[in-house]
DNA sequence: CTAGGGTTACAT
DNA sequence: ATGTAACCCTAG
């Protein structure tokens, strides 16, 4: 529609802080890879896969990350042949399948991608040799083994091997699965240096104990303190100064190439707080700042924007360097949300028109000249919904309340607000006359405790839980893998309830099923049953066997049945969802529901998302969403899955395939992005192997699918499919499958 | 590469 | 049997 081209951008909140989380937690699980912490490396990759359903706000360096994350995921699970991210694939050759994507993206020299190609082939084929798959060893050496002279020697000796069905050999035993592990990571660190992330740089800034010293590069074990840290945070509360702010800007500037200066922030954020109050304003700021005219931002990419909202606090600081003291900036470290509006995630403001330069002091009278004060603000507030996603998160809520109160007693100056957008006003006043006055606020973590009820953990069987509806949700699944999470876990949280749940949502994953699966979750527990969709795949066993298309059937018919039976949960499901995609499904019918959903969406759209991000809109929901209001789902898709039952059918059921053996699941096969929803199943047959048989398998389109094509039509327009599929995380999309749906959301009038 | 009509797979 | 989303085919 008209999309097109006003992206303007608005991103919500929860858009920028979710990418903060989602930087934060890739830049973590690169740790932990690092570290050879593999268990935490799965829990990471289970809370970025989580946090990708959410409304996000995406740029190509997004999509680098979830492929770089992709990657890895499978490398790690590349000696259990029993895992599938793809469905005939083992994770090795679906590693090989990412390897190209990523190579295709981002010009890898012809050598080094063949050289790691080769390499994974190689441990592909002693894995199969140690544990006996000689069949498979041999076919993967016949397929992919390199031609090359220089490996004829190895070939040979593989293929005597396969001959001999000999699966001892000291060539076998002197490689080490994990030494290969370890070249794989520096592949990939070589190839894509993540940034340190912004969440970890503002608490360093912020003088965290843990943290503050080190350097932004900070070795891997300080980054775990940190992070350690930052997901304490609820309770950590940072104060910033501004000094820090600038300095922080300073260096994200430069970075990112904002070009706008912190002065201009700063006064931005005063015009803002003029204007006033609402809080959709704040998020104008950053994010495109209307009245700048500043081209930067403009051509920025959503990432851009945020990372200047983020670069923007920074300026305030430095601006006020001197005063830092007084002032201080805090930041909730997590993200915390609740309103459902959104909010702007950072604001200043600052008052000083002149002042900056000066003293605190000084600073302070001019700000009443104005009437705002010189505080600065940073909210950041995720929304509400999704918080699960959020890592740090809080909630604000509560605390919101009580940290006013003493900031109010206290300092007038700063304050933060926080959530809601009334908040944001609400300190403010404090300050006028007072100069000095103190300055921070802050809040203060205790939200969490609460909250935190959810954890969700960790990867192993993300689908489920995913997908599952809130309360549910977290499961049995969860036990599986909690244990490791604890160590770590407490990231994430979710909160539960309410709509969080929705985000969560995996991947889906089909791969999963995994015979002995049947431990995992089934997915039967009713409470899931969102997730059911996801966890169908899952679920080994029945599908498994069955071929592809008449599992299907069978397995919706099982699904319905079991979501029915679930009852409750049924419905939950299905509206839950929104973020599963893959479950998702939506069936005509739903169109008339649509309509009203519809309107949802076009709402959220509004307000937030605008911009890049994809999907921002539906993700919210979930739960909640669908009773109350339309926003769930924002597009489409999801909104069918009001009705449940028709809906999960297919993709589940495709999916679900065989699972033979992938035991837990391959949740992040498609990390990237959301794939994991939808590719579950579709990897399975299309993407992948394809299945041989059959004319073609059907794929339904996920929600977060339809959401990254709105958003591509909104960025791009309509007709632009090729442009619009290498901008997004598509996998087993081409551009004419984008335009197909494209007519058949305008059919449905999902858009 | 895209648009648009025809075909197929799946659900009811 | 029918309806439809997803997919295929082909002209431009």
């Amino acid at each position: 529609m008209s999309a097109s081209a006003s992206k303007v951008s608005s991103l919500s909140d929860e858009q920028i802080i979710n990418r903060w989380g989602f930087d934060y937690y890739v830049f973590k699980a690169l740790s932990a890879f690092r570290d050879a912490d593999y268990t935490a490396f799965t829990h990471f990759t289970s809370i970025i896969e989580n946090l990708v359903v959410r409304p996000v706000d995406g740029h190509s360096d997004m999509i680098v990350k979830l492929r770089c994350m992709q990657f890895l995921s499978r490398i790690n699970n590349g000696d259990k042949l029993d895992l599938t991210f793809e469905e005939p694939k083992t994770p090795l050759e679906s590693a090989v399948s990412v390897l190209e994507s990523i190579c295709r993206d981002m010009s890898v020299p012809p050598r080094e991608q063949e050289r790691v190609k080769q390499a994974i082939i190689e441990t592909l084929i002693m894995v199969c040799l140690r544990s006996g798959e000689f069949t498979r060893a041999e076919e993967v050496l016949l397929r992919h083994f390199s031609d090359a002279e220089d490996s004829a020697g190895k070939k040979k000796l593989f293929e005597s091997l396969i001959r001999r069905r000999r699966s001892s050999h000291s060539v076998l035993q002197l490689s080490s699965y994990a030494d290969f592990k370890q070249d794989m990571l520096d592949f990939i660190e070589r190839l894509y240096r993540v940034p340190e992330p912004f969440l970890l740089q503002m608490l360093k800034r912020s003088g965290h104990p843990g943290v503050s010293s080190e350097p932004v590069t900070s070795s891997s074990q300080d980054r775990q303190k940190t992070s350690a840290a930052a997901e304490h945070h609820g309770s950590v509360c940072a104060c910033l100064s501004l000094h820090s702010l600038r300095q922080v800007y300073g260096v994200l500037s430069e970075r990112y190439g904002v070009s706008v200066s912190f002065t201009q922030l700063q006064q931005e954020l005063e015009e803002e707080q003029e204007q006033e109050e609402s809080p959709e304003l704040h998020l104008a700021l950053s994010e495109t700042p209307r009245e700048q005219p500043e081209p930067p931002y403009a051509g920025m990419t959503i990432s851009r924007l945020v990372q200047e909202d983020d670069s923007q606090l920074s300026t305030a600081e430095e601006e006020e360097t001197q005063i830092s003291s007084p002032h201080r900036i805090v930041i909730p470290s997590g993200p915390d949300s609740d309103d459902p509006e959104v909010r702007t995630p950072v604001r200043r403001s600052d008052t000083h028109n002149h002042s900056s330069e000066c003293s605190p002091a000084q600073i302070c009278t001019p700000a009443r000249h104005t009437q705002k004060h010189n505080r600065i603000i940073l909210s950041s507030d995720v929304e509400p919904e999704d918080h699960a996603t959020s890592p740090p998160s809080s909630r604000r809520s509560s605390r919101h309340k009580q940290q006013q109160k003493s900031d109010h007693s206290e300092s007038k100056c700063v304050m933060v607000e926080d959530d809601g957008g009334s908040s944001a006003q609400v300190c403010s006043p404090a300050r006028p006359s007072s100069s000095s006055s103190s300055p921070a606020v802050r809040r203060s973590a205790r939200d969490t405790q609460r909250q935190s009820r959810i954890v969700l953990s960790s990867d192993v069987e993300p689908e489920d839980h995913a997908t599952s509806p809130p309360s549910s949700r977290r499961s049995s699944r969860h036990k599986q893998q909690q244990k490791s999470v604890h160590s770590e876990s407490k990231c994430v949280m979710v909160e539960d309830d309410g709509g969080s749940s929705a985000q969560v949502c995996s991947p889906a994953r089909p791969s999963s099923s995994s015979s002995s699966p049947a431990v995992r979750r089934s997915a039967r527990d009713t409470q899931r049953q969102s997730r059911i969709v996801l966890s169908s795949d899952v679920e080994p066993e029945d599908h498994a066997t069955s071929p592809p298309s008449s599992r299907r059937s069978s397995r919706h018919k099982q699904q319905q049945k079991s979501d029915h039976s679930a009852g409750e949960s049924a419905l939950v499901s299905s509206p839950a969802h929104p973020s599963s995609p893959a479950s998702v499904r939506r069936s005509d019918r739903d169109t008339q529901n649509q309509s009203s959903e519809s309107e949802c969406v076009m709402e959220v759209e509004d307000g937030g998302s605008c911009v890049q991000h994809s999907t921002p809109a539906r993700p919210s929901a979930t739960d909640t969403q669908r009773h109350n209001r339309s926003v769930t789902v924002s597009s489409e898709s999801e909104d069918h899955k009001s009705s449940p039952a028709t809906q999960t059918p297919r993709r589940r059921s495709s999916p679900s395939s065989g699972g033979a053996h992938k035991r837990r699941r391959a949740r992040w096969q498609d990390v990237s992005g959301t794939h994991e929803n939808w590719s579950d199943e579709e990897s399975l047959f299309s993407a992948t192997s394809g299945r041989s048989s059959k004319k073609y398998s059907r794929k339904m389109w996920t929600v977060q699918e339809s959401e990254w094509l709105k958003e591509g039509v909104r960025r791009f327009g309509a007709g632009h499919w090729e442009k619009i599929r290498s901008s997004f995380p598509f996998t087993g999309r081409t551009a004419v499958n984008l335009k197909d749906r494209w007519r058949t959301m305008l059919k449905l009038r999902l858009v």
